[in-house]
DNA sequence: CTGAAAGCGCTTACAG
DNA sequence: CTGAAAGCGCTTACAG
């Protein structure tokens, strides 16, 4: 909270180059500094003639709106934070793309914070992020995150959108999640009908609140098409390409082996080809596999993937809206919104069950 | 320059629930408001007494600093502002993720702004970061943006750091450069000692001016083991997949057929791939391609790609630096710095000339 | 229609 | 070591 010199940067402006302030426009308009202002936030009390003049005054100051002046006085606030776990992340610069074209769009100014799965970090960022007295926060929490802590630090009352990962204690915040029980069960079915009856489930931890939720649409899928789900069909791993590609193996361990898998997220489904093809395995040819989350990768793997897209620009934007809304509404109900994802299917899923 | 009320956001806070200031604590504490400001800022002028008392009123009150009031009253800014073209390009987005965490470490916060590569969206973003009074600009620019246009809303005097892409008439201002010339030159080097003579330089437009080093160390290569260029493999394409793809075969239209190509990126280098293989030429074994950047479907295609590795991550950090460091002496000469890149030896080079 | 005055939350000489 | 006063650049009732 307090101001510690050490790790806090500072610029003065240069020297004997103030900038232009209203007070330096209305002295040399002659008018006040009120009426600067009030021709600044294009009121309409002005006469067209002062009007004129002050704004000519403007143009040749090249005068610059303060506009943190502004809403320290009129106790507003023109900027959102954006709070994300990992921006090297594709999916999460698209979504913090998509997030800063909304607000821009109205008026509002994007403060960035990158927590790297950090959930100490991720304290400080949102403790740094506070002073700037955002109107609100858009939060992908990073792993591991806890809801009192966050509270203790926004406060309880902030404007806070969650996005995308579940947060066990923080129900009274507006939270934008993907529709992943329904991406795992369209999933799930697109290999029923082709064929399919022994498949798996592969990829991802399944304390995750997406892994779980994945998980509860490919039961779904299967209970639909009266298949009964095998426990050693599901199969953990980390949610990357690496420990993917190492565990592919553990589908062929026991009896009988699977013909298919809904994986996790692309990466673990890329991995997976990996480590069948390490086997002989052909995916899409001799094994069908599915994804989550169509990244760039998806379409021009061999076998391209067949995976569920997200649409994380558009996700952005709805973040950037819905948090707008609530700025407008701040004592409405919290709302829980699910986005749609649309299957793409493609080669790797081609295989038929034999 | 002025308030636009029908597209700035401005929230209100919510009445009633005032932040808590100095005010409040010194109010409480029995002290006045510059004592509290002196425990804020650590000053040592305060007595370990009165300090403690003021510092248990702030936990007690959950005082929350207003850096923002401070940053006016101080004439400071602890603000940096981030414009990127294209936030959706994993490059930039790694680049942006490595400025904020640098930025984050130095007590600034990142102002971000995606411009979508229009330079007239480019011109709105500055101005609107512009009035948010930041100590200075990191700037990827869109392309075709105008160095006249930018100093226009920028001010000739700000703190500017151009990254990647060079901009005539801003060379008052930082520029870090990657060395594409070298990065090029590298390539070609590596496919003559692999034997090939017969080399082309595909993709990219001659009038940017990455393309332009980039085919000036790749003819510097040439020149150096005595191989004459070949204007018909000179091919261009715009920077992406597809229109690389298509472009292939350009490179077998004339008598003589290349062996290798040093692509203008990885992009170009991958649909060259495909346009390869759609010919039957299989790339790594019949012929060899590089590539530049190292995105991350590099290492994942088939072959995976020789290319040069930029590691965005860590131009991001520097570029913050560079910043940071002009900051602390505005009236220095402007400087030019190239960051290094690294050959990253994959199968799509190994084919052998024959 | 325009101006004088007060004030947003903070900091900084300046007295004492 | 602490406090009273002025002020950063802006806005907003309130007079006139």
């Amino acid at each position: 909270m307090s101001n510690d010199s050490t790790t806090t940067g500072k610029t003065t402006r240069k020297p004997g180059k103030r900038a232009v302030t209203v007070t330096d426009i209305a002295r040399a308009a002659g008018v006040s500094r009120a009426t600067v202002s009030l021709v600044l936030r294009g009121s309409p009390l002005v006469g067209a003639n002062t009007r004129a003049r002050v704004e000519a005054e403007l143009r040749r100051q090249r005068y610059v709106y303060n506009r943190t002046a502004a809403n320290l006085r009129r106790r507003t606030s023109s900027s959102i934070a954006l709070v994300i776990n990992d921006l090297s992340n594709p999916f999460f610069a698209e979504f913090a793309s998509g997030v800063d074209g909304a607000l821009g769009g109205k008026g509002y100014v994007t403060l960035l914070g990158s927590t790297g799965e950090s959930p100490e970090r991720q304290q400080a960022v949102l403790a740094t992020l506070m002073e700037h007295t955002p109107s609100g926060f858009i939060l992908s929490p990073a792993e591991g995150s806890d809801a009192a802590q966050l509270k203790q630090v926004l406060g309880a009352h902030a404007n806070v959108l969650l996005f995308n990962r579940e947060l066990p204690g923080a129900d009274d915040w507006d939270f934008l999640a993907l529709d992943n029980q329904q991406g795992a069960y369209q999933a799930t079915r697109h290999l029923i009908e082709r064929g399919h009856r022994d498949i798996a489930f592969f990829g991802g931890h399944d304390q995750s609140s997406s892994c779980h939720q994945r998980r509860a649409g490919y039961r779904q899928a299967l209970d639909e098409a009266g298949i009964a789900p095998r426990a050693q069909w599901l199969v953990e791993s980390a949610p990357n390409r690496v420990d993917a590609a190492a565990r592919a193996g553990d589908l062929f361990a026991g009896a009988g082996h699977p013909s298919a898998a809904v994986c996790y997220n692309d990466s673990v489904a890329l991995g997976l080809m990996l480590g069948l093809a390490a086997r002989g395995i052909h995916p899409g040819r001799d094994f069908a596999v599915t994804g989550f989350d169509d990244i760039s990768e998806a379409a021009l793997a061999t076998p391209s993937l067949t995976t569920l897209a997200v649409d994380p620009r558009e996700r952005g934007r709805q973040a950037a809206l819905l948090l707008l809304q609530r700025l407008d509404a701040p004592d409405a109900p919290a709302l829980r919104t699910v986005a749609p994802v649309r299957l793409c299917v493609r080669d790797s899923s081609a295989a038929h069950a034999d």
